[in-house]
Order: C-alpha cells, then sequence, then structure tokens
DNA sequence: TTGTAGGCGTTATCAT
DNA sequence: ATGATAACGCCTACAA
C-alpha cells in the first residue's frame, strides 16, 4: 500500500531539492522545463496531493466555513446548506457540517473544535437548549478570538455578530391576514415555548395581524408546546371542544398535528377549518390536505450568510459594524385553507 | 480584540521557552509546581487551546471522521449521522459531514478534500451519480492511500472495504410476504432504476416473495423510476387502470405518492389496496393513511458503521480481510395496510 | 528543573 | 536553475 506521498518524498526519489519540487509544481518560471515535466509527471504517478494541513498551518487559514446546526431533519436546513454550498464552492470554500443536536455541550465542543485551526469561520443557529439557557460565552469567546460569525434562523440579540434572519413575525402577520381575509374570526394560534426566539416572533405576528384587524387576541387560544415529542397529545387536548374556523401554526409539524387532531374531532380541513403552517418541508406537500405554509426560503438565507461571512474573511479591514439582513417570506398557499 | 494565543507566545511572555510551558500545561513532573501554577493561570487567563492544526500535522492523525453522504434531507441518514456521532464522540473522535449532493464531481471534491490531511477516515454512502458511471476510482485511491473507509446502506461490492448494509432483500421479502399473508395477490412494485444497488436488491426481495409463494411475477405490475422529481406523475400513470389489491414501494416517497395516486383513482387505502414503504421517515408516521413501512434501524448502521473504522484506525496490524456486516430490518404495521 | 533541537508538510525568501 | 533555511504551532527526546 502506497501511503500518501509528500515532497520530500518525491525530492528523495528524484534527488532534487524539496523547494526544487515545490517550485516545478507550482510551474514556477524558476524551474528548467526538463526537470519541471520530470517532476510533474513522477508527482502524477504517484497521485501526488498536497497535504491540507500542512498547507493550513502555514497560510494560517483554511479555506473551509463551519455549519454548526442544531439538527438536520429539518428541510429547511437542508435548503439553506445548499445555499451556503453553492457560495462558498464558487468561491474556493469548502464547508463542513457539525449538528448540535439543540444540545449547548454539543454546540460548545463542536465551535470549540472548529476553532481550534480548522475552519476560518462559522455560519450558524443555535441550540434550543443555548436559548434557554441565554449562555452564549462560547460564541462570544470565538468572536473576541476573531473568528467571524454569521447566525442565521435562530439569532441571540446579545451576541455581536452579522445576522441573517427571515421577518418571522412579518410572515406570521401575513398568514394570519390571509386567514383574516378568509372571513376566519377564532384563529387558534400552536407555538413553542418563548426563549424559542422565532417562536416568540412568530407569536407577535399573530397577535398584531389580530388586533390590526380589530379582532381580540384570546389567550385560550394560544397554545405554546414545550415537548415537541408530544405535541399530538397536547394539541389534540387543546383543540377539544374549542370553536375555531382557522389555526396558524408555527411550524410544519404542529400544523400536520393540528389538520390531525381535528380530523379526529370530526372537523374537516379546509371546510371547517383553515390551517396554516410555517416553514415548507417535505411533508408539506405530501401531506393530504397539501399545507399551506409561510416559505422560508432556506436556499436564499445561506447564500446570504455565505456571503456575509466570506466578504468578511477576505477583507484587509476590520469593520466593526455589523448587520443584520431580513428576508421576507412568502405565502404558499394550498387545499389545507378554504379557497 | 485578542487574537488566539501560542504556547510561543506565552513563553516570551512568561520568559521561559515553549517547551516548559508545552511541559507545564500538561501537568508534566518534570516542572516545578511554581511555574507549572504561574503558566496554567496564564494560559487559563488568556483561554489557550492548542491548535488542531499543529497536533494533526505532528501526529499525522486528526481524530476526525468524514461522513459523505448523497442527501441529508433523508430521515434515514440522519438517523446513521446519529449513530455514528454516539460512538465516534465515546471513542473521542470529532465528525464531519459532507454533502455529494448525489453528484459524483462533488464526491470526488470532497473525498479529495477531506483525504488531504483533515480526516483519518470515511464513511460513506455513495452518490447516485456514482453508482450511475460506475466511477469508484476516487474511494480507491484514498484507501490505497492508507484510509479507512467503512460504506453503508449503497455500498459498490467491486470496492474492497468494510461495508454495513441491511438486508434489502430481505426486509423487501418479509414486507411483500405480509402482504401475501393478508391474501393480496397482485401486489405492484414501485423501485428505482436498477443501478441504484438497494433498488435492485429490494426488486429482488419482492420477486423472490411472490414465488416463494407461487404467485406469477408479472412485469406490468413493476415501475422503475428514474426520475425522482416526476415520480408522481408516473407512478399516476402506472396506476392508472391496473387491477391491484397492494403497492410495495421502496421508500416512502413513492409510497406517499402511490397513495396519493390510488386516492385520486377512487380506490381506498387500506380497504381495497395495502401499501408498504421502505424505509421509516417522518412523513411514514404523520401521514393518513399512517404509513407501514420497513424500519431500516439507521442509528445501529451508523454506530456499527463507527465501530468498524474506528477499529480499523486504532488496530496496529494492518488487517487485510474485510467484512460486510448485515443489519436486521424490522416491519412496522401502521394504517396503510388492511388489518 | 529548564532549555534546545528536530520534525510533521508546505512555501517564500534568500543564497548559491 | 537549484538549493538551503526559516517559519506556521506543537511535541518530545535529549542536553544542560
Amino acid at each position: 500500500m502506497k501511503r500518501k506521498i509528500t515532497l520530500k518524498q518525491i525530492a528523495k526519489e528524484l534527488d532534487v531539492s524539496v523547494s526544487t519540487v515545490s517550485k516545478a509544481l507550482k510551474d514556477s518560471a524558476e524551474i528548467s522545463v526538463d526537470t519541471k515535466e520530470k517532476i510533474k509527471a513522477f508527482a502524477k504517478l504517484y497521485n501526488y496531493k498536497p497535504n491540507n494541513i500542512a498547507l493550513s498551518l502555514k497560510n494560517r487559514k483554511t479555506k473551509t466555513i463551519g455549519i454548526i446546526i442544531p439538527e438536520i431533519v429539518h428541510h429547511f436546513f437542508t435548503t439553506v446548506i445548499r445555499g451556503i454550498e453553492h457560495v462558498a464552492n464558487e468561491k474556493g470554500y469548502n464547508v463542513i457540517i457539525c449538528l448540535s443536536n439543540n444540545s449547548f455541550d454539543k454546540e460548545v465542543l463542536n465551535l470549540e473544535f472548529l476553532a481550534n485551526g480548522s475552519t476560518d469561520g462559522f455560519i450558524m443557529s443555535v441550540a434550543k437548549e443555548t436559548q434557554q439557557k441565554e449562555d452564549y460565552h462560547h460564541i462570544k469567546e470565538v468572536i473576541s478570538q476573531g473568528m467571524p460569525v454569521v447566525m442565521f434562523d435562530r439569532v441571540i440579540d446579545e451576541v455581536i455578530c452579522d445576522k441573517v434572519v427571515i421577518s418571522d413575525k412579518h410572515g406570521a402577520f401575513e398568514a394570519v391576514q390571509y386567514l383574516i381575509d378568509l372571513q376566519c374570526k377564532k384563529i387558534a394560534l400552536i407555538s413553542t415555548v418563548d426563549y424559542v426566539s422565532v417562536g416568540k416572533l412568530r407569536t407577535a405576528g399573530y397577535k398584531e395581524a389580530l388586533t390590526t384587524n380589530d379582532l381580540e387576541v384570546n389567550e385560550d387560544l394560544i397554545l405554546k408546546i414545550e415537548d415537541v415529542d408530544h405535541s399530538q397529545e397536547k394539541i389534540e387536548e387543546f383543540l377539544k371542544g374549542k370553536d375555531i374556523d382557522a389555526v396558524f401554526a408555527v411550524n410544519e409539524q404542529f400544523a400536520v398535528n393540528a389538520i390531525k387532531a381535528l380530523t379526529k374531532l370530526g372537523k374537516k380541513v379546509p371546510n371547517d377549518v383553515s390551517v396554516i403552517g410555517f416553514t415548507d418541508g417535505v411533508v408539506s406537500k405530501s401531506f393530504i390536505p397539501s399545507l399551506s405554509t409561510v416559505n422560508q426560503h432556506g436556499e436564499d438565507m445561506g447564500a446570504k450568510a455565505a456571503h456575509l461571512l466570506i466578504e468578511r474573511l477576505e477583507s484587509e479591514t476590520e469593520e466593526q459594524i455589523f448587520q443584520t439582513t431580513v428576508l421576507d417570506t412568502s405565502l404558499i398557499i394550498r387545499d389545507s385553507v378554504k379557497k
């Protein structure tokens, strides 16, 4: 088995110096055509590839971007990753992904691991547990050490860095407005607990839409779910006996759960109750009835985040002004709402 | 902004040598308690962390495992990753994920990138395009350079390495046998094109179940889908006017598409037609009717793959015997089949 | 107890 | 046209 070959080995075999080999392979004008040919042929034969680690050490940069996300199940994150990769590859960067599994400790470990030389910068969406603990020292730490960080989706106000978010509040507003325009008057909200930033914002959008239209916010029609694993039961219990004509759910899962619960309770979607969810995923299209959702344009988000990060990585000056980019959502109307 | 601090800087600040610092931070007995204290305190203050890149270069190992998978949308891959991470972290390894997006070129790039020093070994499931081209030089290359590779799910016979697969054929067999036991006689198969190894195997299992039960294999009842993006139309067209009492689909997507098509055609699932899919994903549970599937135990698969890889990484001898581990599947019966 | 030197693989600078 | 040397950050055998 031929181990990976190094410049040194090539040099020895060909009885030249290491620097000659290095230059030859870079097609330097300093080296004679003869030797260049010889060296290149040999290198090709042994499939020489420069060692990234050595290059990284020498250049003090890795040309790779680290992505840290809570979980990968979500179709949304997949699209964001695609957007990041697209831009990154175009600019000659590689991308490596680490999952926090929504665990604070895991997030800290991942960040430390990647920050110690493995990446030039980060694009991240923080773990639920981290938002709950409100402990962001690990992120601030890497930033203070000069690693650029771009946050997306679940962002933290108190961490100073570039951010890309969608207009959660406005997206929710539009969805609820749509329901109101359909003459719905008793619109339930199924949200997450408030420490999840997006849940909070979407709830705010819901409330604003109601008040803007002179509808009362009825806390009895608002459900906040802590434990996603048992959302189905919670939602069934919540909807039982409620007199409603629409449901707005802050994610795909809850929307599906709501429809199932409503069906169980003998209500027809969309005839009796219209339902709109948030985040367009795989389930939305497949589900019967297909789900109306607020679409988040994940790919644009990823692309924007990558641009912001790379710009910072490659700018000479240490710009201290950070920006938050707000991307619009769009409403996708499918079968789960009345026509 | 305090840049990341190095041993050298600490040494200079404290007016000692670099090796003294290095030893002190490792709590070496060679260094006096006084200096150790002093150095440790200073290091802590400046949050010193050894540079991974330098360590990797020195040790010629990175303690990280590279995962290369076609796409991340599949719930199945998510579970595999979880299994890998669990074992890897336990053994002190980190995990980085790269996506091939089912593209051959991307797979080659990812492999080259990670093979040049970034990882100690790979766990991978090959891209669809790669299986189609039957070009595996890139994988053979890294293996010949001494990087252990473990393949899972979509494995390649002609590449010699450890493999972890599920008993695709047997899983399919069991599913179809189940349908036969329900007295189904006209069972359609919706599969992928044959170059996708798992599609081929599952098709074989389907056929074997039929022949074992003295049922004829009717090629008219077999659909092979090339273009996943238009599977819905294909399936509708295929099922139109077909006299069948069951459908076995080789993935979740096709199963869902089939149910939708059947519903459109006025057939009831499961009363008129029973449906079983392969791979238990997010959609299966949510769908109405909930999907019966062949469950793949992705987490076990990932764990096994990680064990195999780490064993090879840490064994002194260069074992030349490779093993293929076959994991059992299990049938999950939900509402999409008759009781 | 502390320091020096060499090396991991590469490249840039400065000889020869 | 080619080679020697130093440096990136770390560790360790050996020297002082």
